[in-house]
DNA sequence: CTAGGGTTAG
């Protein structure tokens, strides 16, 4: 039997020992060789065949050895180090040898090595070649190595590969991933044809640092030139720039696009979904997503974790949280930020406490000030000021302006002026100089009586020339969007909307309502207080939505700022009086009324 | 004669 049908008959144990002897021979091992190598199903086998050929003297053969590398290298099972041996061996390494080793080490998150190997191709005078730039573009790009970047363009335009799409696309990423987005941008305008991956990277790109607006205006683009179809990955982005925008009508008609063009929905892409209809105030077909899917991950959990936790549901919550556990899932430092919110929007205090210890002993996180700021959120929710400002003093970590804020608005509202006057000044000294800060500290002088300073304050927000962001409240109806603000009469049916205000007042008072004045900062007699409270943009909002929409519908209303008191209980009442249900996102949360009660159960 | 190119969520 000769050898080479051994070689044929496939195992490479039966490799014989004694080496063929004719060049003839040795070129037809190699093609043998080959394939043999290629039938590899793990690093083990491979080492043995390899053993076989170093034995056999035909590894010197550049086209087996290239082969042995690149199989090495690139196979699921490879081995980096053993594919390096072997590339160390071979003595005159060529651009595929070159750009295998690259790639490889891309692959497995090797990048200065890969960036290391480009460097000594140059040295040795290997060009690299088209095949070459995108594998260290994307060595950058992971990197975030901007100044690696811009030199290796630099190689590009001197190699003359400028117009190779994949170069350009691997340009893009780079550039989208090193924060640079307008150079991004200038090479993705001069491109003479754009794929599918062009616009995936460039959209990409801008999602990356957060051009939400841009995101969708270039899906627009891409649509109206209607060459390439969306694909997963760039609704994805949209999916992402929808969430941010708080834009749930092109977040739905993304779905449709989705359902209509892609048969299975990936794991990313329902994740995005969720979290789409979540922070746009749809829960319900958030968790419906979530219940159908096949397989989760932790952002999956992390998402809906987070979405019952902005809509107040923090019992849920917790449970999801416990599944998760459950599946084996590894708890990380994001998710656990979605656990404590959900505790300190429901006002679990125990159940927090809990957490925050389990977040640190069990699962070995360490705290970031976001998980603090949680926790002093929490606490001060619950009254325990004493013990949410000892947390922030006991922080190992330096706390920043939100944390201060978070202790600053519960001492406002438990009244303890003490600790506020420390928390806003703690806020002043990170030289954080926003209105709102320096009204609640007013606030509380004027609370307690203290009019000097309520006076000083007021003096020093005027020489700082600070000046309250107006509050307003956005409500949809007939397809359209309404901006009012406080004391509106811009509405071209200003009038109907103020009598509708005068129906509704005494409907309210019917059913026992009393304004609460406690939070109109005006320096204004009390009847005058009791008449902008009528009128805050909220209630206007409230009043065109129901001359506005169908009865019995569905009222959703986004403001700038947290409402006061007095919205709050109104719209509880509204919602009893005319039977409607009334969504309020503010900055940090749902508010969902219904019968008369909030999903925040006044904690908020 | 060889391998190979982009991207996705909290």
């Amino acid at each position: 039997m000769s050898w080479t049908s051994v070689l044929c008959q496939s195992h490479f144990l039966s490799l014989p020992n004694n080496p063929p002897q004719s060049s003839e021979l040795n070129a037809k091992f190699n093609v043998q060789g080959l394939s043999l190598l290629k039938r590899c199903k793990s690093m083990e086998e491979f080492k043995q065949v390899h053993a076989h050929i170093l034995k056999l003297g035909l590894f010197y053969d550049s086209f087996c050895g290239s082969n042995l590398v690149a199989t090495c290298a690139l196979s699921r099972w490879g081995s980096m180090e053993y594919a390096c041996s072997i590339f160390r061996q071979i003595e005159e390494p060529g651009s595929f040898e070159y750009n295998t080793m690259i790639r490889g080490n891309v692959n497995s998150m090797n990048l200065e090595e890969a960036l290391l190997l480009y460097v000594e191709m140059l040295e040795r005078g290997i060009e690299p070649d088209n095949f070459t730039y995108p594998f260290v573009l994307k060595a950058c790009s992971l990197l975030g190595a901007l100044k690696e970047g811009v030199q290796i363009h630099a190689h590009v335009f001197k190699a003359g590969l400028e117009g190779d799409v994949f170069v350009q696309n691997g340009l893009i990423n780079m550039y989208g991933k090193c924060g640079a987005i307008e150079h991004a941008s200038v090479v993705f305008e001069q491109m003479d044809e754009k794929s599918v991956a062009s616009w995936s990277s460039i959209i990409g790109a801008h999602a990356s640092v957060e051009m939400w607006h841009e995101c969708l205006m270039l899906l627009g683009d891409m649509s109206g030139e209607g060459r390439h179809r969306a694909e997963e990955s760039i609704l994805v982005s949209a999916l992402s720039a929808c969430t941010h925008l708080g834009s749930p009508n092109f977040g739905r008609c993304i779905h449709g696009i989705l359902l209509r063009n892609i048969s299975e929905l990936n794991v990313a892409v329902k994740t995005s979904l969720i979290d789409m209809y979540v922070k746009s105030g749809s829960l319900e077909k958030g968790l419906c997503v979530f219940q159908n899917m096949a397989q989760k991950n932790r952002y999956s959990y992390t998402v809906i974790i987070t979405g019952l936790a902005i809509h107040g549901r923090g019992r849920e919550a917790l449970s999801v949280f416990s599944d998760m556990l459950e599946e084996g899932l590894a708890p990380d430092d994001v998710v656990y930020v979605g656990v404590l919110s959900a505790c300190s929007h429901a006002g679990l205090v125990n159940e927090g406490l809990q957490c925050f210890n389990r977040l640190q002993f069990e699962h070995k996180i360490k705290p970031t000030i976001q998980h603090y700021g949680c926790m002093v959120d929490l606490m001060g929710r619950a009254g325990m000021l004493k013990g949410a400002y000892d947390l922030i003093k006991s922080m190992p970590i330096k706390p920043n302006d939100v944390v201060w804020r978070s202790l600053l608005s519960a001492c406002k509202v438990h009244h303890n002026l003490e600790i506020g006057e420390i928390a806003a000044e703690n806020i002043f000294k990170l030289n954080q100089h926003n209105p709102g800060d320096y009204l609640v500290l007013a606030n509380m002088y004027a609370r307690a009586k203290k009019w000097a300073d309520v006076a000083r304050i007021r003096t020093e927000m005027a020489e700082k020339h600070l000046v309250q962001t107006p509050g307003f409240s956005l409500v949809e109806a007939n397809r359209n969007v309404y901006k009012f603000v406080s004391q509106d009469k811009s509405q071209p049916q200003c009038e109907t909307i103020y009598d509708m205000i005068q129906q509704m007042e005494w409907q309210l008072k019917f059913e026992g309502y009393t304004p609460d004045m406690s939070q109109v900062l005006l320096d204004v007699d009390e009847d005058e207080k009791r008449q902008r409270l009528k009128h805050h943009s909220q209630k206007l909002a409230i009043a065109f939505a129901l001359i506005q929409t169908s009865e019995g519908s569905r009222i959703r209303i986004s403001r700038n700022i947290r409402m006061c008191n007095d919205c709050h209980t109104y719209t509880k009442f509204i919602s009893v009086i005319y039977e409607r249900e009334i969504t309020v996102r503010d900055r940090n949360r749902f508010h969902h009324f219904k019968d008369g009660t909030c999903s925040c159960k006044d904690y908020w």
